[in-house]
Parts: structure tokens; sequence; C-alpha cells
RNA sequence: AGUCUCUUAGCUCAGUUGGUAGAGCAUUACCUUGACAAGGUAGGGGUCAGCAGUUCGAGUCUGCUAGAGACUACCA
């Protein structure tokens, strides 16, 4: 079999994904072991809205190594996917297409209308994702595809709802919360970022006080608000206004008083030390007012512009016109002190970077005490572990112990409507269905609140609600049976035990074993996730959490639309091909974020084609049936026990690749992805095609059935480790290996189709650890080095073949003998002399090793001059080593000290820089 | 303001209980060697941001300084 020259990513890509789908290698039910142990990733389900970006590439290509890496283990595994109905951002996608299409909003269409339109929008452009996901191979089981609000999602909220209202850890209350003006609806502590401004402004205003001529002086950046200020607050041990605490304020610009009152709140040190109150738009003040039963005087409609309370002066202007206004006003009065530039940090929304108002309202909210304290607990015994550990766990605890309440209302048609109804006297009902309130209420006529949960809401069920839990008393959760089971039934095997339950989904695979996220949602989803699993299900969402970093844009900044750095993944799969993406993406340390480099992926672009071309090398001269039988009782064990493989450098190769994996597992198990893509690429490119290749490829080339079969052994073992990584690439070469079935899968799945995806993942055996062999192998590989070193140094073209000497001790002259072939022929010498003491002429180039001193008599060929720069630059380099040594073991604090092994380890460096360095002052000296 | 992270070769980054500084790319020289020029061979290049400390020994631990960044809170 001849493959093609170079490695097509686009041939291999669309081989494969539709079959794998289609056998249903990505369901759990693949796994025909009964006792098999289960592995399970939600993933953190991407906005319908959305198209794959990097970050997505990013944690997908972390649980799709892990879910194959397991799945290959033989674990029953499984990995849901998902997405969510990202209320904001499909309610505005409908809004302006409303708008675009019909020129209507939302109101001309009614509530029903609209929701059928965000369903529509929905059906078509929500599967965006899922296609790009199929792309990049994820082995994702859409069978178990759920949406967070399919029915049976959508019942589960309910019912979670009705649970906490009923517990009384859900309330509704009039509280100072995030208001965008813009999209109309509260936003939670979370969704509100910051924006620094250098062109804010410090304003301050002179308050004339009641029956005198004196004023007070408050500051503020909004100074619109004060028209609906109640107070002004000065602390009370602060001498300059203590004899005005009780007098009245005959506030400017309205026809009302208000009083000066003394409140600890206030910092006498900081700006005037007098604060003007504004209950109604100020959290702060919001407190204050509660103290001080001071009116609460909301001065602003919906879309920030000012109400009626703000008088008739102001009345329906924009809050930032009002705020002009008011300025102005206060300057005519002679009551504008001064304003000053001021440096600001404003809230705004997370998502359309609107200046977010704090205002007054009548909101749902989620109390947090008993919530946070379910978290707590687990959090206390490191439940979930955080991968990196540092920062993130100790974050997670202060952030959690600092919790406040949760906005869980939403001024929004799209998501899951708050499920409370209300009488005509405003009583409230809180029921899953609506026969269910009007049950409660006593048959009344009912309204449903208008209002919809926040996304997060139901995103906190998902580790639970994908997997059937719908929170129903009687029904309980929905029983899937096994592919087994099923088949009993519709072969009408009636002597089956209709009784037998197979375990549902729920009990199955929760808890999940690792959340793959980002260090934005951490907060809130991951910890949201943790309380109502805990609360409802009694369990642990998850075990782990890995957080992955950022990719940043090439310039180092976060990728975004209005930056215009974003890096599109979809281009670097048509650029450089999936498996390379992958890879690339895997070998960014674990939480670490990086800038997007193009030739950190073209690096492994090429690997891919070395890896393509290792495996044609190596098939095109393997088509030969002897090598595929034995191919498929292959082990390392047996190949390890072949007399064919005792020859050193196959020891070695076998040692090194179960040293690699032994590691890579390792590395694996405790999330260093980018280890385990180091171990792997290093093996395979270094180890595997710069040695062990070269080494035999005269016997491959001959058509050597045992070198054939053990090269073969040794590609089909890099394949499999590289599957979790490489996909496409290792399914599309390990399918062409002679020999390759389904016998060679893990015992899980021998009924399967062949595929490298359901292959054994190699664990690597200790018992094939080689010591002897690796350290025999590098003296053998040092002398091939020093001599190819003294062919480039010395200029010597490859055409000339010269005689390479070699002196050593016995043992190892025995073991140059034996690997004479292999010296020969990747150091290009044409003989090998090898003996006690080197005999060679003066015109030699000569060097030395560990075990070896070498000379290549080069008479006509060698320039001295050079020869005496090359041995004098060798003997500079170890002499400055041995200095430092002498300095260390000289000092009887570290002999003293230093464990004994260590210092045993320095004193044989020693010798041996000493013995170097000895011989090559005697080679140039020689010359002299 | 508080908490935390980062600063290692020209560039992008590894470096897991303190014990001779690594990779990829770039760079220099040579090589159309029968898998691969997306390749091979051999090189060059670093006082690990700075200062002080602990230690026989510090990229690694502690403190300070300077830059960069993250998060949380507040900002009248």
């Amino acid at each position: 079999m001849e493959l093609a020259k170079a490695y097509d990513p686009k041939s291999a890509e669309e081989n494969h994904y539709k079959r794998w789908e289609e056998s249903g290698f990505f369901a759990p039910e693949i796994n025909q072991n009964p006792n098999a142990v289960k592995y399970s990733i939600v993933i953190p389900p991407p906005n319908v809205t959305g198209s794959l970006h990097m970050g997505h590439a990013l944690q997908h290509t972390i649980m799709d190594a892990l879910t194959r890496w397991k799945r290959m283990q033989g674990y029953r595994t499984l990995w849901l996917p998902g997405t969510d109905h990202a209320g904001i951002s499909v309610q505005r996608k409908v809004v302006e297409q409303l708008k675009k299409d019909e020129h209507k909003k939302p109101l001309d269409i009614g509530r029903e209308e609209f929701g059928k339109r965000a369903w529509a929008w929905k059906e078509q452009y929500g599967n965006t994702i899922t296609e790009q996901m199929r792309r990049e191979g994820a082995s994702v089981d859409w069978s178990r595809q759920r949406f967070t609000m399919d029915a049976d999602l959508s019942l589960a909220v309910r019912n979670v709802f009705c649970k906490l209202y009923e517990e009384g850890w859900i309330y509704r209350g009039l509280r100072i919360v995030n208001w965008c003006p813009k999209d109309k609806t509260v936003l939670s502590d979370l969704e509100v970022k910051e924006e620094t401004r250098k062109d804010g402004k410090l304003t301050y205003l002179k308050y004339p006080v009641v029956g005198t001529d004196l004023t007070i002086t408050v500051a503020t950046t909004r100074p619109e608000t004060m028209l609906g200020d109640t107070a002004v607050a000065v602390n009370a041990g602060d001498e300059r206004y203590k004899h005005l605490i009780g007098k009245m304020i005959a506030l400017p610009l309205t026809e009302r008083e208000i009083p000066i009152i003394a409140d600890d709140y206030v910092d006498a040190e900081f700006g005037t030390g007098a604060v003007k109150i504004t209950p109604a738009h100020d959290p702060n003040d919001y407190l204050v007012g509660e103290r001080h039963n001071l009116e609460q005087l909301l001065v602003m409609n919906e879309d920030a512009t000012m109400n009626s309370l703000a008088g008739p002066e102001f009345e329906g202007l924009d809050r930032f016109v009002a705020r002009a206004k008011v300025v102005e006003e206060f300057e005519k009065l002679g009551l504008l002190e001064k304003v000053e530039d001021y440096e600001i940090t404003l809230p705004v929304c997370e998502r359309c970077k609107t200046i977010v108002e704090p205002i007054l309202s009548d909101q749902w909210f989620v109390k947090m005490d008993e919530m946070r304290d379910l978290a707590l607990e687990m959090a206390k015994e490191n439940v979930p572990h955080f991968s990196p550990e540092v920062p993130h766990q100790k974050v997670y605890t202060n952030w959690l112990e600092n919790l406040k309440d949760w906005t869980i209302s939403r001024q929004l048609w799209w998501g899951h409507q708050i499920p409370a109804w209300y009488d005509a006297d405003g009583n409230v009902f809180v029921a899953a269905t609506e026969e269910e309130a009007k049950g409660k209420s006593g048959g009344n006529d009912l309204k449903q609140d208008q209002d919809v949960l926040d996304t997060w809401f139901s995103s906190g069920l998902w580790a639970f609600s994908t997997f059937g839990w719908t929170g129903e008393r009687s029904a309980d959760t929905p029983v899937r049976m096994s592919a087994e089971h099923e088949n009993d039934l519709a072969a009408g095997s009636g002597d089956a035990d209709k009784s037998v339950r197979t375990p549902s989904d729920l009990e199955t695979f929760l808890p999940t074993d690792v959340l793959v996220t980002g260090r934005d949602i951490i907060f809130l989803w991951v910890s949201r996730m943790m309380m109502l699993t805990k609360k409802f299900v009694g369990k642990r969402a998850f075990d782990d959490v890995v957080v992955t970093g950022t990719v940043l844009g090439k310039d180092g900044k976060p990728m975004s639309k209005t930056r215009g750095n974003g890096v599109d993944p979809l281009e670097m799969f048509d650029k450089f091909g999936v498996d390379a993406t992958r890879i690339y993406l895997a070998s960014i340390a674990t939480g670490a974020d990086i800038k997007w480099n193009d030739v950190g992926v073209e690096t492994y672009r090429n690997f891919a084609n070395k890896i393509w071309n290792a495996t044609r090398f190596c098939l095109m001269n393997a088509d030969n049936s002897d090598a595929n039988a034995s191919l498929t009782e292959f082990d390392g064990q047996h190949v390890a026990n072949d007399p064919a493989s005792h020859a050193l450098a196959d020891r070695w190769i076998i040692s090194r690749v179960s040293k690699t994996a032994v590691a890579v597992n390792k590395a694996l198990d405790t999330y260093q992805f980018h280890e385990a893509v180091s171990l792997l690429y290093h093996f395979f490119w270094d180890d595997f095609c710069d040695w062990y290749i070269e080494l035999k490829k005269d016997e491959i080339t001959a058509g050597d059935v045992a070198a054939t079969t053990r090269i073969i052994w040794i590609l089909d073992t890099s394949l499999r480790m590289l599957h979790p990584f490489m996909p496409y690439l290792t399914e599309e070469l390990w399918l062409k290996l002679p020999g390759s079935s389904a016998e060679l899968h893990n015992a899980a799945y021998r009924e399967a189709d062949a595929s490298i995806m359901l292959a054994d993942f190699p664990l690597g055996d200790v018992k094939l650890f080689d010591e002897a062999a690796e350290k025999e192998m590098s003296a053998v590989i040092d002398v091939i080095k020093k001599v190819r070193n003294i062919r480039a140094e010395m200029n010597i073209s490859t055409a000339i073949k010269f005689t390479v000497h070699i002196a050593a001790l016995p043992e190892m002259q025995s073991l140059f003998e034996a690997n004479k072939a292999q010296i020969l022929k990747l150091a290009k010498a044409e003989n090998l002399i090898i003996s006690d003491e080197l005999d060679v002429p003066r015109a030699s180039a000569k060097a030395v090793t560990n075990d070896a001193r070498i000379a290549v008599p080069l008479e006509g060929l060698i320039d001295f001059e050079v020869e005496r720069t090359r041995l004098a630059n060798q003997i500079t380099k170890l002499t400055e080593e041995k200095t430092r040594l002498d300095g260390q073991l000289s000092n009887a604090n570290f002999v003293d000290r230093a464990p004994a092994e260590k210092v045993q380890e320095l004193r044989d460096r020693q010798a041996e820089l000493l013995h170097q360095i000895e011989t090559l002052n005697n080679n140039l000296e020689a010359l002299n």
C-alpha cells in the first residue's frame, strides 16, 4: 500500500465523523461490558445564538480528549451535548429581525407570537454550533442532546422554583437592582461589568439650609438623581455639621424639603463629608433610607428617562440630558460650587455595554444563605477540585463567603416564564402549572407573572436536568433502558423479567467526572450547579473542574469583534486541519492564557505530516500477510519476549514507548494535557522517527517480518495514544495498518466495526522498562553524535566515507561491537575500529563521550586550525562546568549536608569531566 | 482599595516536592541520503524583571521594588 506523499486533512476529516456517529460509537450503549465504570461530562451549553469560537474549540478539545481517552480504556463514557436558550441574546436577535423585516416592535405582535418567532429563530439558526462541533470531531452523544427549554428541562425549572419558594429560599421583594435601560430588564450582579472612564465629572452642589443663609455642599457623579433626594447625611461625629443635624434643606429645583440626618455610613474624611441620599437610586442610600424611614422616590422610567416625579421641567428627558440641565440650573441659581474631572468606573451591561442604572424595583430573588452553605461545605472538602488549583480553589471559596442574593427575574419574553400567578388583589400563587395555582387560589382568575427567569437559573440545573430529572413527585425520573433490554422487549421474549429496571441516566452518570469551563463562569454557573445539584439530587454535580485559560488575539488582548483581533477556529481548520488545531490547543498549559499564533498550529500541522509519512514508510513495506497475522495477537510483552526483539534498538524503543505510555496516562489523569502532548510529540518525532526508523530502515525495506511487525506495533501504539488529540489522522492511518480490526478493540467493544476510537488505550507496562537498554542506547547515540559533529564542524561531505576509531573499556567495546552496523550507518562511516587505545595518525579529529574516546583519521582533509578551535571550545565548555562542580564539592557544607546520593552523583560527573578534559587536552597537544 | 497571577533565548511558551536552564519558530553552516524540504545533520543564542533574605545550594521558597494582567468590593 502506498500513501499520498503528504497528509491531506480534508479527506480524513470527511471520511470518519459520519460513520462514527451513525455507528453509535459516541453513545455509552456501545459499551458491552455490564461492569464498565462510567465516565461522564456534560458540555457547558453554548448559546444557541453562538458560533464556534476559539474558547469553545479549546474546551471541546479537552473534553473530547478526556472522553476518547476514557472510552478507549473501556469506560462507559458519555459526553452530553446541548445548547442554552440564552435569554437576552435570542430576544435581541428576534427584536432586530422583527424591526428589519416588518418594522414592528414586540408589543405589536404580542407575547405569544413573539415566542413563536423566537422558536422559529432557534430552529433555523440554533444548530450552527452543533454542526461546527461535528467538524471539530467532538465525540458527544447526539442522541442525548438537550436544550434548556426542552419540555422536561422546563418542567424541572418550574418544579425547582416551586420547591425553593415553598421553602422560603425564593422571595419577591423591592430592592435596588441593576437595570439595563436598553434591554429594559434587571440584571444580576454577575452580568454587570465595569468600565473605567477618564472623562467622568464630580459635581459639587450647594443645598440651602432652611431658616439660615447657610448651604451644605454635596458631591455627586449623577447630578440628575438629586431630583430623587430625600435626605442629606453626615457623620454624627463631624464637627462641621453637628449643628445642622435635624435641620431641613430646601431641595433646589423641587418643592420639597428634606432633612439632614446623621449616619455612620458617611465618612467624614471623604469628599465634603455630606452625602445626598437617594434611596431609590443607590444601594447604599437605600440602606440609609431604610434606617431613617426615608421616602423612596423613583424619578426615572424604565428607559432611563425622567418621570413625572422628577418635576415637569425634567419629565421625559433622558438621564444624561437631565444631568446637564440640573447642572445648568444650579449654575443659574448660584448653587453650583464646582465641577471636577474625575476618573470613574461605571457599571455597564455585559452584553450591550449600556450604563446600568441602579434603581429600586420589585423582583424575584434567591436567598443565598442556605445555598451558600451547601456549596461552602463541599468547598471545604475541596469539592469540586479545581485544576489548576491556584488560584481557583481559594477564589471560589472566598466568593462563596461573600455571596449576596441572586436576582432571578428578567423582563424578557424569551425564557422560562416565572411560575407565579396573581389574583386581582395581588396575592401570589406559585405552582408548576396554572391549574395548580388556580386550585391554590380557590378558583379565582389569575394572571401569570410576566417575567422570565435568568438564563443561569436553568443552566444551574444542567448537571441533572439533562439526565432526565424533572422534579415530578409522582412519576420519579424517567427510566432509560439499555439497548439490550429494548431488544429483548422488541423480540417479544415474554419471559424476560419486565420489572428489571436498568438504572436511569441520572443514577448512572451523576455525579459527572469533570467540568471543563472558563474562568468567567465559575461563579455564574459552576457554583450554582454545585448548590442546586446538591439541593435537589443530594449529589455533587462533578468532582473536578478544569479551568481553561483565555485564548488571546495576536495583540495579546482578549478576542473581540470590536477589536477585530478574533481568530476563527474554522479558518484554522481549513488552513492547518482540525487535528493540528486541536493538538495545538491541547499543548497550552492548563489554565494559562495564550496569545494566538499560527506558527504554533503550523508546528503541529508539520507533526501530523510527520506521522503520516512515518506511517507511509512503514506501510510501503508491510504488505505482507505474516505481519498481519502477528499484529492481531500483539501486546508489549509478546513483542518484548520475541527473541527477534533483543537487539539494543528494539529493547530501547520498547522501553521508551512503555515509559511514554505510563507518563501520558499520568499526565491526562492530572489534566496536564500539554505534558501529554509534549511527551507524544518528542517520543514520536525524536525517538521513533529520528532514531528508531533510521536504525531499522534496512530491515524494514528488506521486508524482514519480525522487524516490520515490531515497527507497526510501535506505530499502532503511538497512533492510539495520539488519537484523543488527533482523531481524524489517527483513524485514517490506523485503519490502513495491516491487521487492524475490531479484534484490537478494548474488550467492551468487540462487536463494533473497527475503529481506533474503540481500540485499547496503551497504559504502558513498567515491566517493559529497560534501564540498561536506555543507558546503552545513549552511549551509542553519543558516539554517533560526536562523529556527526566532527563531520559537520570539519565540513566533510557525506560523500566522503571515513574510518572511525573508538577506544573504550572492554564491556563498552562489546557494546559498540554489537552495534557496529548501526554506528556505521548513522555516522555515515565506512569502518569502525574498536580497541583499548586509540592508534591514529596526528591528522585525526578527536572527540570524547562518557564511555568512549573517538578519533577519525582525516589525512589531507583536516584543517588543524579548525580542529584546534573545535577542541578548545569543547574544553572551555567542560571546564566551566567542572569549575562549578569543583567549587561545590570543595564546600564542606555541601558535602556534609546534601544527600549522599546527590554528592555521589556530582562526584561521578566530576570524574567524567576530568577524564574528558584530560583526553581533549591530550588530543589538542597531539596536534601541535 | 483588597486578593491573586504573571515577568525565562529574537518571538510564542514549558519548567510538578530547591540540586548541571528546555521546546517550537526564527537564525548560522551543510545536505535533492529511497517516509517526510511541512524534511535531515551539526551549531549559535539565556547573570530565568530588579534588589535583599533563607539555604551548602534559588528560575523554583520569603520580603520589597518596577512593569503587565485577572478577579472582588467600593467610588457620595
